[in-house]
DNA sequence: TGTAACTCCCCTCCG
DNA sequence: GGGAGTTACA
């Protein structure tokens, strides 16, 4: 990158510069979309290290992954060494950062295990299950509504009954259980030693409840400077208040169109109470925005609610060889047979690690639930040493399976073997025979996991490996058409949600019709049907010079089984021609399909935006 | 009693 | 492709 450009990423205007330049105490910085919001965080963080503060008393924080790599991306592009010792990223990874270096002297088992949204779920399954709510006549809630219900409690404060009555008015029988199943699930993350990403913030949060402790952290960071501060919940505002208790320096940003977190119990008015939160603030308002033929792929990108959304469009995509990236939806992680290798890690790392032995214990044929809950209390009555699984005895099918598994992981807890990349590649051989059985093609499945192990070599101990997988999960890589690394451009297909923070010089929002977008899935309440257009908003900002509005004019509903269904392939034909022929500069053909198409339009994405903007503040 | 295999149904968004 | 529910087999 040259001098020019990347100075371009952090000189701010005229406009910008009052914020920028914004001596101590709270400071807040409300601006639309396409003003240059983060150029003016990094354009303060900059001019903070030039005037002398130390990179690593500095806290840089953000909500998305995506905005924080970007955002560290563009540091070290100026700063190199010093952007790399600012404690920056997403609030959870920040908050893993600080029960790694101080977790200890608070009183917490060190090699605690992070676990994803998925093993939240399956723990919670798993208490649900011991408490017999599964086998209620009439239903419980499913494991995904009770860890929903359970996190909004945590980062929305608010009692259960309020939380229930007001989100979850379905399952408002069930609150007693409900309450009950809460304490079991905590307490059974404490006793396998695992935290959920909610605990991540919570441990923070109640440690910070502690006046020394307090003030002790709060006194190792000179400013807080805080991206997207609009998509904060109450939990994450609490904790910013607290680290900020003597020291006033906090910088935030945010827009109040873009508030589109309500799932993860974020509130608009985190950001109004600003500066009642944080006394003395300083707010800032306004500010600008700027231009630039022949996009190359990279600077388009077609957006959507839901990732299956893009199903169809990808096929077409891959027929014409065009390469394309999705961000959202399905993710590597997600995948089974990865899932199935993190865990035999997990175990190695963690033996406490219950939902991690059910899963590895579950591969071997023979072996169900309740057979893999024996071994566990087996393992739970040797104090977790891996070598009391010898004198565990499974059913007979079973036995020449386990056995290989045992000695495998036997061999595995040796000292020698504990690099990750190592132990994924001993583990392969073992776990192909086991996959060849269960899966039809196996293949692919393979290609992925010796990425896992190419992933895994650039770390040399497991928990840290693993820790960074669950918090920086790599995007799908299966998801690449064409090979992958033949030019260095591709198509953006992403969820709006994923998109964030993110502009294109051309943006095709596809699916923009009833039930995509807004999604029937959010109408349950009031709160999220005003976020709908929040996103519309949030979506059509993102394009700089060029938007397309798409939606088929028909769809055909359940022939199901065929990519052709719900009108989706004539949409994907459509992008498809659109996309390509704005990279080669041909006309810009507009379809029937296209109705209410908008094109060339800066300022009319804009005024669009507008007229959307006054649908919820009306 | 526990596991495997089959069915049907429904498929957010984030860390 | 996975979750929930049912059924057949050891």
């Amino acid at each position: 990158m040259s001098i020019e450009t990347s100075r371009s990423l952090f000189e701010p205007n005229p406009d910008q510069l009052p914020a920028v330049n914004h001596g101590s105490g709270p400071l807040l910085i409300i601006a639309g979309a396409g003003t240059g919001k983060t150029r003016m965080l990094l354009g303060r963080l900059a001019s903070l290290i030039s005037g002398g503060a130390r990179p690593e008393r500095l806290m840089l924080l953000t909500f998305t992954r995506r905005a924080a790599e970007e955002m560290l991306q563009r540091c070290e592009a100026v700063i190199p060494v010093s952007a790399r010792q600012v404690w920056a990223g997403t609030l959870h990874s920040v908050a893993n950062r600080v029960l790694r270096n101080y977790g200890m002297a608070w009183g917490m088992h060190p090699n605690f295990t992070v676990i994803d949204r998925a093993d939240s779920e399956d723990l919670m399954d798993l208490v649900r299950n011991e408490l017999g709510y599964s086998t209620i006549e009439s239903r419980f809630p499913r494991k995904t509504t009770c860890l929903d219900i359970y996190s909004c409690l945590v980062n929305g404060g608010g009692g259960l009954a309020d939380v229930v009555k007001s989100r979850f008015s379905w399952c408002a029988n069930w609150q007693d259980e409900l309450g009950a199943l809460f304490k079991a699930y905590t307490e059974r993350k404490q006793s396998v030693n695992v935290l959920d990403y909610d605990d991540l913030l919570l441990y923070w949060s109640f440690r910070l409840e502690d006046d020394r402790a307090a003030g002790d952290l709060d006194g190792k960071f000179d400013h807080i400077l805080v991206n997207e501060y609009q998509d904060t919940n109450s939990l994450q505002s609490g904790i910013l208040m607290a680290m900020r208790r003597r020291n006033t320096n906090i910088t935030a940003v945010g827009d109040d169109a873009q508030s589109i977190y309500s799932f993860r119990a974020a509130t608009v008015r985190n950001m109004l109470d600003f500066p009642e939160h944080f006394p003395g603030a300083t707010v800032v308002t306004r500010v600008l925005e700027h231009y630039e033929q022949g996009i190359p792929f990279r600077r388009q990108a077609v957006l959507f609610r839901a990732g299956s959304h893009s199903n169809s469009l990808e096929l077409e995509l891959a027929r014409r060889n065009i390469p394309f990236r999705k961000y959202g939806g399905l993710r590597f992680l997600e995948a089974a047979h990865v899932k199935d290798l993190v865990c035999f890690l997990r175990v190695l790392e963690n033996p406490r690690d219950e939902v991690a032995w059910f899963r590895v214990l579950q591969l071997i044929n023979g072996f169900g639930p309740v057979t893999a809950a024996a071994t566990y209390r087996h393992l739970a009555a040797g104090e977790f040493s891996l070598g009391t699984l010898k004198s565990f005895d499974p059913p007979s099918a079973a036995r020449a399976e386990y056995s290989t598994l045992e000695v495998l992981l036997g061999e595995l807890s040796l000292t020698s073997t504990s690099g990750p990349a190592s132990r994924i590649e001993r583990i392969l051989p073992f776990y192909r025979r086991l996959s060849e059985r269960r899966y039809e093609n196996v293949e692919p499945r393979l290609r992925d996991l010796e990425q896992l192990a190419q992933l895994a070599s650039g770390h040399d101990s497991t928990e840290q490996f693993l820790t960074d997988l669950t918090l920086n999960p790599p995007q799908s890589t299966g998801d690449l058409a064409g090979p992958p690394m033949r030019d260095e451009d591709w198509l953006v297909l992403s969820t709006i949600h994923s998109a964030k923070g993110l502009e294109w010089d051309a943006v095709y929002l596809i699916h923009a019709a009833d039930g995509f977008l807004p999604s029937d899935m959010a109408t349950e309440n009031p709160e999220k049907i005003d976020e709908e257009p929040r996103l519309a908003y949030v979506a059509m900002t993102r394009a700089r010079d060029f938007l397309y509005v798409a939606w088929p004019l028909r769809y055909h509903h359940r022939p199901s089984k065929s990519s052709d269904a719900h009108g989706y392939a004539q949409l994907s034909r459509f992008i498809t021609d659109n996309v390509r022929a704005t990279m080669e500069e041909e006309a810009y053909g507009l379809p029937e399909i296209q109705r209410e198409a908008i094109g060339p339009a800066g300022p009319l994405s804009q005024s669009v935006a507008a007229r959307l903007r006054s649908l919820w503040e009306s």
